[in-house]
DNA sequence: TCTACTTGTCATTTT
DNA sequence: CGAAAATGACAAGTA
C-alpha cells in the first residue's frame, strides 16, 4: 500500500515516465510552450493551480467556505486542456479521416481541379484536414471536401508530376476527342492553376474556344451526380457508382470498338496523355494517387511515414518496425495479388456495376461517339477515351490515374514500375496489414474494449463518465459545491462519501472533519465561547473540506492507498465527544475526581501552541489569533494589555497556525495536481486508443475502396473490345484516368512512359 | 525498535 | 517594503 508520501514522490516519477512512454510529451510541450500556461505552471511552478487562497477573505465571508481555492481553476483548466488535446489529437489523426472522406466525395469538376495541383500535396495537415476536424458537417461542404479529397489523395502519394519530355505536342496531335473529354477540366485547371503555377508549362494547349461548349457539357455532367455523403460506406458506393457510369459508357462504347473507333488515335492520346505542354495540373491528374506505380508510392509512403511517426510519438507500441511492415504488401492484398486481371471476372462481386443511372454519361457519350468515329485509327498507340466526364468521383478519387500502373503486374508495366511498381499497392495495402491491425486492435483493446468506431465513441463517453466519477469528483464544480456547500460534518461527509468513496475514507473524512473542526486552534479551555464554536465551524471546516476533497475523492480510483492514512489522529485531531468533554468545561469547573484526568487528556489533545497560550494566559483563543483578519487581530491585541512575551507568542501562534494551514493546502494542491495529471494521462490514453481505432477503421475502408476500384477496373477493362470485337490484352493496354474524369485506354508503353516521367517530378519537387 | 506515514514547524521564497 | 501565502525540509508523533 502506497503511502501518500510515496505517492507524491514515486507517483510523480511514474507519471513522468508514463507521459514520456505514451508520447504525451508532445501535447505537454505544446501546452507548456504556448496554449495553456497553467499546465506549465502546475508542472514547473506556481500557477493558477497554485493560486494563493485568500483564506482571510474566504474565512471572512460565508461564501468563502464554499469555494475550493484550487479546484475550480484546475477543473476549468483541465477541461480546457483536455478538450484542446482532443482537438489537437483529432487534428493530427484526422488526416486518415480526411483522406477517406476524400475518397468518398464525388468530385466536382470545378472544385477538384485545384486539388489536383501537384503543389497542393505533401502536407498531411492540409486545410481540408483541419476543416474536417473543425467543420460542423462534412456533407455540406462538398466542394471543400472534394478539394481536400484531391489534396489528400496527393498526400497519399498521388502527386503526379507533369509529364515531361517524351510526349509532346509534336509527338502526338491533339485530337478532337481530347478536347471533347478533357478540355473542360483542362480549362478549369488552367483557371485555377494559372495563378498557382509558374506558367512554364504551356497552357495554350487547351485554349481552344471550340472546346468550351464541350467543357460546359462536361461540367454539367460532372455536376449531375455527385453529392455524396462523405461517410465511408456511402463513398464506396459512390465510387462504385462512378465506375459503373464508366462501365455503362464503356458498354455504349463497345459498338464503336466494333467499328474500329475504339483503338484510340494519336490525337486522343495526346489529349489524354499529359505532355510537357500541358499544365501541371493535368499532368498531375494523370496519375492516380493510389494507383500510380512510379513516384506515388514514395509520396504515399512518406505520408504514411509521417502519419506513423506521429502515431509513434503517441504510441510506443507502433514502432518503426511496425511501420515498415505496414509498407510491405500483405499477401492478401488484392491490389498486389490481382495485378493480372482476368477480364470479366470482377474480384469484388459486391460491386454492382449496373445499378447506377448514367444520365449525363449518355450525353457525353453521344458527344463522344461522333468524334471518335471520325478519328483515324492508330493502333500502335491506341488510346481509347472510354468515359466522358461524369465519372467525376473516379476522377476526384484518383486524380488522373494510370490504372495500368496499379492493376497490372510490374512486369507488364515495363520500366516504369521497376522500383516503385512493386511498392505500388504496398503503402496503402501495407497499412492494412492484418498484423498491424491486430496490433492496433490489441493496443486499443488493452485500454478499452470495442473496435467499432461507434462503440469506440460510446466507450469513450463511458470512459469520460467513469473518469469523471473517479477523478473529477474533487474538481468538478458540482461535486465541489456539493461537498463544500454542506455546512455540517454529517452532511458533508455523507454527501462526499456518497460518491462511492470507501467506508474508511468517508469515516476518516468525517472524523477528521469533526475533530479538526472542533479542535484545531480553538481548543483553548480558558475561553470557551461562541468564538470557540465559531472556530469549529469557521476555520476548521475549511480544512476538513480540503482534506476530504483531497483524500476522499480519489478513492474511486481504487488505486490510492494513501486514503487509509487519512484517518490518523494527531494531536490536533480529537473526537467531537472528547473535544466537548475537554474543552467545554472551564479548567476549574470540573469536579475533582475527573478533573486531573480531564486535564491530562486535555493537555494531550491541545497543541503546543495552545499549551503555550494557556501558559502565557493569552486571553483569547488560538483560533482567533490565527484566523482573524489583520485588522481585527490588531484590534483584538489592542484591547488587552499584553506583555511583550504574550504578544510574541501570539504572533508566533498566528504565524504557525497560518503556516499550518498553508502547509495543508500546499499538500492538498500537490495531491490535486498529481491526480489531475493522472487523469490527463488516462484521457490521453483513451484518446489515443480511440484515434487508433479510427485509423484502423479508415484503413479498412480504404482497403475496401481499393478492392472495389480494382474490381471495377477489371470489369471495365474486361468489357473493352477492339474493332474486331476482341478483348484487349492487359499486357498491352491499360486504363488510365484523365484529369477530367475520363477513362482512357492507352497502350502500356505509353503508360509506362508517363509513369517514368512522373517518377521524376516528385523527386524534383522535394528538393 | 524500526519503518512508514502524517502533521506541524521553520526557513525561505514567492505573491 | 511588508504581509501573507507557498513551499521545501525537517521534527515529532502515530500506527
Amino acid at each position: 500500500m502506497l503511502s501518500l508520501k510515496k505517492y507524491l514522490t514515486e507517483g510523480l516519477l511514474q507519471f513522468t515516465i508514463l507521459l514520456s512512454l505514451i508520447g504525451v510529451r508532445v501535447d505537454v510541450d505544446t501546452y507548456l510552450t504556448s496554449q495553456l500556461p497553467p499546465l506549465r505552471e502546475i508542472i514547473l511552478g506556481p500557477s493558477s493551480a497554485y493560486t494563493q487562497t485568500q483564506f482571510h477573505n474566504l474565512r471572512n465571508t460565508l461564501d468563502g467556505y464554499g469555494i475550493h481555492p484550487k479546484s475550480i481553476d484546475l477543473d476549468n483548466y483541465f477541461t480546457a486542456r483536455r478538450l484542446l488535446s482532443q482537438v489537437r489529437a483529432l487534428d493530427r489523426f484526422q488526416v486518415p479521416t480526411t483522406e477517406v472522406n476524400a475518397w468518398l466525395v464525388h468530385r466536382d469538376p470545378e472544385g477538384s481541379v485545384s486539388g489536383s495541383q501537384p503543389s497542393s500535396g505533401l502536407t498531411l495537415e492540409s486545410s481540408s484536414g483541419l476543416q474536417d476536424v473543425t467543420g460542423p458537417d462534412n456533407g455540406v461542404r462538398e466542394s471543400e471536401t472534394e478539394q481536400g479529397f484531391s489534396e489528400d489523395l496527393e498526400d497519399l502519394g498521388a502527386v503526379a508530376p507533369p509529364v515531361s519530355g517524351d510526349l509532346t505536342k509534336e509527338d502526338i496531335d491533339l485530337g478532337a476527342g481530347r478536347e471533347i473529354f478533357d478540355y473542360s477540366h483542362r480549362q478549369k485547371e488552367q483557371d485555377v492553376d494559372k495563378d498557382l503555377r509558374d506558367g512554364a508549362e504551356q497552357d495554350d494547349t487547351w485554349s481552344g474556344e471550340g472546346a468550351e461548349a464541350l467543357a460546359r457539357n462536361l461540367l454539367v455532367d460532372g455536376e449531375t451526380g455527385e453529392s455524396f455523403p462523405a461517410q465511408v460506406p456511402g463513398g464506396e458506393d459512390q465510387t462504385a457508382l462512378s465506375l459503373e457510369e464508366c462501365l455503362r459508357l464503356l458498354e455504349a462504347t463497345c459498338p464503336f470498338g466494333e467499328n474500329a473507333e475504339f483503338p484510340a488515335d494519336i490525337s486522343s492520346i495526346t489529349e489524354a496523355v499529359p505532355s510537357e505542354s500541358e499544365p501541371p495540373g493535368l499532368q498531375n491528374n494523370l496519375l492516380s494517387p493510389l494507383l500510380t506505380g512510379t513516384e506515388s508510392p514514395f509520396d504515399l509512403e512518406q505520408q504514411w511515414q509521417d502519419l506513423m511517426s506521429i502515431m509513434e510519438m503517441q504510441a510506443m507500441e507502433v514502432n518503426t518496425s511496425t511501420s515498415e511492415i505496414l509498407y510491405s504488401a500483405p499477401p492478401g492484398d488484392p491490389l498486389s495479388t490481382n495485378y493480372s486481371l482476368a477480364p470479366n471476372t470482377p474480384i469484388n462481386q459486391n460491386v454492382s456495376l449496373h445499378q447506377a443511372s448514367l444520365g449525363g454519361c449518355s450525353q457525353d457519350f453521344s458527344l463522344f461517339s461522333p468524334d471518335v468515329e471520325s478519328l483515324p485509327v492508330a493502333s500502335s498507340s491506341a488510346l481509347l477515351p472510354l468515359v466522358p466526364s461524369n465519372s467525376t468521383s473516379l476522377n476526384s478519387t484518383f486524380g488522373s490515374t494510370n490504372l495500368a500502373g496499379l492493376f497490372f503486374p510490374p512486369q507488364l508495366n515495363g520500366t516504369a514500375n521497376d522500383t516503385a511498381g512493386p511498392e505500388l499497392p504496398d503503402p496503402l495495402g501495407g497499412l492494412l496489414d492484418e498484423a498491424m491491425l491486430d496490433e492496433i486492435s490489441l493496443m486499443d483493446l488493452a485500454i478499452e474494449e470495442g473496435f467499432n468506431p461507434v462503440q469506440a465513441s460510446q466507450l469513450e463517453e463511458e470512459f469520460d463518465s467513469d473518469s469523471g466519477l473517479s477523478l473529477d469528483s474533487s474538481h468538478s464544480p458540482s461535486s465541489l459545491s456539493s461537498s463544500e456547500g454542506s455546512s455540517s460534518s454529517s452532511s458533508s461527509s455523507s454527501s462526499s462519501s456518497s460518491s462511492s468513496s470507501s467506508s474508511s475514507a468517508s469515516s476518516s473524512a468525517s472524523s477528521s472533519f469533526s475533530e479538526e473542526g472542533a479542535v484545531g486552534y480553538s481548543s483553548d479551555s480558558e475561553t470557551l465561547d461562541l468564538e470557540e464554536a465559531e472556530g469549529a465551524v469557521g476555520y476548521q471546516p475549511e480544512y476538513s473540506k480540503l482534506c476530504r476533497m483531497s483524500y476522499q475523492d480519489p478513492s474511486p480510483l481504487s488505486c490510492l492507498p494513501y486514503l487509509e492514512h487519512v484517518g490518523h489522529n494527531h494531536t490536533y485531531n480529537m473526537a467531537p465527544s472528547a473535544l466537548d468533554a475537554a474543552d467545554l468545561p472551564p479548567p476549574g469547573a470540573l469536579k475533582k475526581g475527573g478533573k486531573e484526568k480531564q486535564a491530562d487528556f486535555l493537555d494531550k489533545q491541545m497543541s503546543r501552541d495552545e499549551h503555550r497560550a494557556r501558559a502565557m494566559k493569552i486571553p483569547f483563543t488560538n483560533d482567533k489569533i490565527i484566523n482573524l483578519p489583520v485588522e481585527e487581530f490588531n484590534e483584538l491585541l489592542s484591547k488587552y494589555q499584553l506583555s511583550e512575551a504574550q504578544l510574541s507568542l501570539i504572533r508566533d501562534i498566528r504565524r504557525r497556525g497560518k503556516n499550518k494551514m498553508a502547509a495543508q493546502n500546499c499538500r492538498k494542491r500537490k495531491l490535486d495536481t498529481i491526480l489531475n495529471l493522472e487523469r490527463d494521462v488516462e484521457d490521453l490514453q483513451r484518446d489515443k486508443a480511440r484515434l487508433l481505432r479510427e485509423k484502423v477503421e479508415f484503413l479498412r475502408s480504404l482497403r475496401q475502396m481499393k478492392q472495389k476500384v480494382q474490381s471495377l477496373y477489371q470489369e471495365v477493362f474486361g468489357r473493352l473490345r477492339d474493332e474486331n470485337g476482341r478483348p484487349y490484352s492487359p499486357s498491352q493496354y491499360a486504363l488510365q484516368y484523365a484529369g477530367d474524369g475520363s477513362v482512357l485506354l492507352i497502350p502500356r508503353t505509353l503508360a509506362d512512359q508517363q509513369a517514368r516521367r512522373q517518377e521524376r517530378k516528385p523527386k524534383d519537387r522535394r528538393k
